[in-house]
DNA sequence: CCCGTATTCATACTTTAGTACCAATCTGTA
DNA sequence: TACAGATTGGTACTAAAGTATGAATACGGG
């Protein structure tokens, strides 16, 4: 990938060589090169030229940064029940007081305490539970609060 | 941070340095360099040293690595307990007979059941479950089971 | 207005759950 | 070995749950 700032990099090294030759013409015409000059000379080329490089390098390189996105997975465990499954609560086709009934038997309630809670006798809270009970194809309380649970009818 | 493959590198380039000094000594005495050829040898002098310095650098700056950790958060809709709550459940400090009979009982079964499930008489299993009770403080089996629930030492 | 369903309540009964008290056996620990 | 706790089982009793049946009332849709 060569991006403009390559471009712009590449373009500023050959105006910096331009310079430098046009430098080096004008010591060759202007100073006399001596014989034993020729080492500093070619030594402070090698030490300018290297520098240039590593620069440059540097310059190249610094937008060549690779990004490693590593992906942490953190569990969160929705234990809670939200939502209640209405699908299988229609299946059973409870009516409303049934239903409240079946609520309150599921949070351990006796049936003289759902009486007692709803305003009604006994005997009718005996009656709902029974109906539950057929329609929920279960023999006790406790069965019933089990496929409550189990299909998540109830809070 | 200077490692040791560093080090190796300066010194290979010492080394480099050193040779081209030697090349270029014995070239000056061996072949006669021409006054237009000063250009020509400047330039391979040049083009020698910014291609080294950028080897140079390359070598020594490498690849940044930059690591980025980007969390994602992955909802696991874990509706099942997978986990009893130990520290709930040492707290009710039940025996080993008492825990099975409770874990039965939560399933919805009899006290009947129960007792032909562990081979036992159901006076046996009444006897657990009232001590049951006792110890979680509950009145009922339905109870039982809500609070059993609630502290999440069933599964 | 009639019909089906929901809701309420009652009585009588059976079954199950739960309590109280006792006792034998087993088991790990001081 | 003695002892506390666990496990098992029994009897007798009370309380609650559950079944069966009947009946009165309310309420919405055809």
């Amino acid at each position: 990938m060569t991006s403009r700032k390559d471009i712009r990099h590449i373009l500023l090294y050959g105006v910096c060589l331009a310079v430098l030759i046009f430098t080096l013409k004008w010591l060759q015409w202007k100073v006399l090169i001596l014989d034993n000059a020729v080492d500093v000379y070619v030594g402070l080329i090698a030490v300018f030229f290297t520098v240039l490089g590593v620069w440059m390098a540097r310059q190249l390189v610094r937008t060549r940064v690779k990004t490693i996105v590593i992906e942490k997975e953190i569990i969160i465990n929705n234990t809670e029940q939200a939502t209640v499954n209405e699908t299988e609560l229609k299946k059973l086709n409870l009516s409303a007081r049934e239903y409240e009934v079946l609520q309150l038997l599921t949070k351990g309630h006796s049936n003289a305490e759902i009486a007692s809670h709803l305003y009604l006798s006994v005997s009718t809270i005996k009656t709902h539970v029974s109906n539950l009970f057929v329609k929920m194809d279960v023999k006790s309380r406790t069965q019933a609060i089990e496929k409550s649970k189990r299909l998540k009818i109830i809070h």
